[in-house]
DNA sequence: ATAAAGATCATCT
DNA sequence: GATGATCTTTATC
């Protein structure tokens, strides 16, 4: 597989539109054990001003959020219930937005994800959530703020999307009026893809 | 006061 | 049984 990194300005396209066009791109992780990866089939935007279910709702900057506000293209891990999630940072310096990574396809490195989530796991369970990938892939919150365009933790080029869906964000019911935006997009027909 | 980390419970598989 | 942009508690500044 001849892998192409992302150039830096990929990340710099607004929110929406990199929501979607991550779909189909290359996620890797390097950990001691080895290397794993996975194409994005489903993403969600978060545009944290006028985002409700976003962290970053209001322009809150904590040191936690602190990455959103930098530039585009950097890695923002959050911990749920012990669970890890990701997301890649956009948006320009000074807007708190980001891409929520969903669900991918396993790529490579299929052994090490098996090992992380259970070798009686089918290939379906390994990294259709949030929770999972990160777990598959071996994400932690040990990486957040790293860059997403080199080792470790990166993004390349991937496949090419057959056809893109877009609908309502999911788990984000107490988010107000902002749970109708259809900022979600994931491939359609692919089996990887949540719910 | 703010942030990080761990837990609980409803929902879906 | 597993998962999940939440919630509560404790640690840090």
């Amino acid at each position: 597989m001849n892998i192409q990194l992302l150039k830096v300005d990929f990340f710099t396209q607004p929110t929406l539109e990199l929501a979607q066009n991550l779909l189909g791109k290359l996620l890797l992780k390097e950990t001691t054990d080895g290397l794993a990866s996975g194409w994005i089939v489903e993403t969600e935007a978060y545009i944290g001003p006028g985002d409700r279910a976003a962290h970053s709702f209001g322009n809150r900057r904590t040191k936690r959020t602190e990455v959103m506000f930098g530039p585009p293209g950097y890695v923002y891990t959050y911990v749920m219930h012990t669970h890890c999630l990701v997301n890649v940072v956009s948006g320009k310096i000074g807007h708190p937005e980001a891409v929520l990574i969903r669900a991918i396809e396993p790529a490579s490195g299929i052994e090490l994800m098996y090992d992380r989530r259970g070798h009686e796991k089918k290939e379906k369970d390994l990294t259709n959530g949030p929770g999972k990938l990160t777990k598959a892939l071996g994400i932690t919150r040990e990486d957040y703020g790293l860059p997403m365009f080199e080792p470790p933790l990166y993004i390349a080029e991937g496949r090419a999307v057959k056809d893109v869906q877009s609908g309502p964000r999911i788990g984000i019911e107490n988010s107000g009026e902002a749970k109708e935006y259809p900022w979600r997009y994931w491939e359609a027909g692919n089996r990887f893809v949540s719910r």
